[in-house]
DNA sequence: CAGGTACTTTGACCGAGATCAAGTGGGAAC
DNA sequence: GTTCCCACTTGATCTCGGTCAAAGTACCTG
């Protein structure tokens, strides 16, 4: 259970989340106020940050990994609410408790502020403040694009939602067009693809199967995912594909 | 195609809605400021206000009535992602095309403000930014609700949820309890209802009619719903009984 | 009052995905 | 190498909710 630093900056120069995180729209010396504030942590896969109902007293950035929210009902059925990427902000200024599970979904780098002094920063920083809104807006977006997913969409098509969304976003990282073909690593074990879906770990791992057999993806191993034809995936997933990809 | 004015005040001392909307926080001059880029509109049940895709070029706050956003995929399934009731904001400050279908669920009064001087307002007028943006992480987190509601709850627990969450907020507003019996007026149809839960509007009207059989609830006609023991309610939606209701 | 329209209910049947139950494969520890 | 473990795959069967179809009900209009 050693924990290795996974970091190597400890400056927001440096940092490689620093033109999309919360801190994004900071003045050098709103930089400096954060710098004094903040601190890093590394988590475990499978290691539960906050549970449901803890106290929080710091929020903060994914680093690198990634994390996830997730919410249990008694019997034990999970759903997961939200994944959070490098740059995505983790907590909620203003509240006392944590609604969700929060979990490193892989080993995780967070950059963490203590609570109290980071609301006390939002009140005199208006570039946090308004960089926080516009995430949270654009998670609320994300939200009811998966609310579509969850209520109306096909086993299949749930499949591909997903592994458009990740081919997308990791197309976004590595600057590569989504043009071409894409490949990249499914970081989601098929349990975790079932609970940010909706459906059985059975289920997912057929229609991965199924999109396999027809050719719209191509596997190596059970997670490094080729899609040789980005449109034809996006119409699996019965996305509108007449352009204008979001993000 | 007469709309009459279902609003009988004008300004904003008198406005129902006060309190809880985007100018909650508002000090008496923000308030005038406000005052003369408002205007009010009403909408019929059934109009669309906004289309997807859409030029936005206002923004404002539910008065009275239910709105709801919609997404709909090229066959025609569609998923409501929100439910916007009084006090409610609708418009997203700094984007330009609108990604839902706006929708008049109910006769609908709606605050509006020209989006550009309001969005040049929230640059000056902390008050506002920091009210929407409790406004939108409230928003976020019933959204994640819905997550756990559409991807894993029963068709009979997805009935059972909204109606519980239209119990409590009905109870919210009419300062009634939520611990004797709640009485109200389901604001939506079946098929409205079906398309929030991710069901048939069959489903739906099956369900209802299973929830009164078994005495979870009466109906009177087919909108007016009583509810003798909400915990009963609540424990068919799923939900945590053990005390702390979220708003 | 007759007829129309919009909303709702109910029934019969079917199929996508859940459930239950074996297997398979690959990496780490011994 | 062998064993264990864990993530994953695949098969057989069942079931909840969808689909198709037909009525029923309330309200509005002429």
């Amino acid at each position: 259970m050693t924990l290795k630093p996974l970091y190597e900056h400890t400056n927001c120069d440096e940092c490689p989340i620093r033109h999309r995180a919360v801190c994004a729209h900071c003045e050098k010396d709103e930089l400096e106020a954060l710098e004094t504030i903040k601190y890093y942590r590394s988590f475990e896969a499978g290691q539960t940050l906050i549970w449901s109902g803890d106290q929080m007293n710091f929020v903060g950035s994914v680093v690198s990994g990634i994390a996830s929210l997730t919410q249990t009902m008694e019997d034990g059925r999970t759903q997961m609410v939200g994944l959070l990427l490098p740059s995505d902000f983790v907590g909620r200024p203003g509240r006392e408790t944590a609604p969700y599970d929060v979990q490193a979904t892989t080993d995780l780098v967070m950059c963490c502020f203590r609570k109290k002094p980071f609301e006390e920063m939002m009140a005199t920083t208006p570039h946090i403040a308004h960089r926080l809104l516009q995430m949270t807006l654009d998670e609320l977006d994300a939200a009811r694009e998966w609310m579509l997913v969850l209520g109306r969409k096909t086993a299949r098509e749930k499949i591909a939602s997903l592994l458009s969304i990740i081919a997308r976003r990791d197309a976004s990282v590595h600057k590569t067009g989504i043009t071409g073909q894409v490949v990249f690593d499914l970081p989601l074990t098929r349990e975790a693809m079932a609970d940010y879906l909706g459906l059985t770990l059975e289920t997912v791992s057929r229609q991965i199967s199924a999109l396999k057999r027809d050719a719209v993806i191509t596997l190596e191993g059970k997670r490094h995912v080729t899609i040789p034809d980005m449109g034809r995936l996006m119409e699996e997933a019965g996305d509108d594909t007449d352009g204008g990809f979001l993000v």
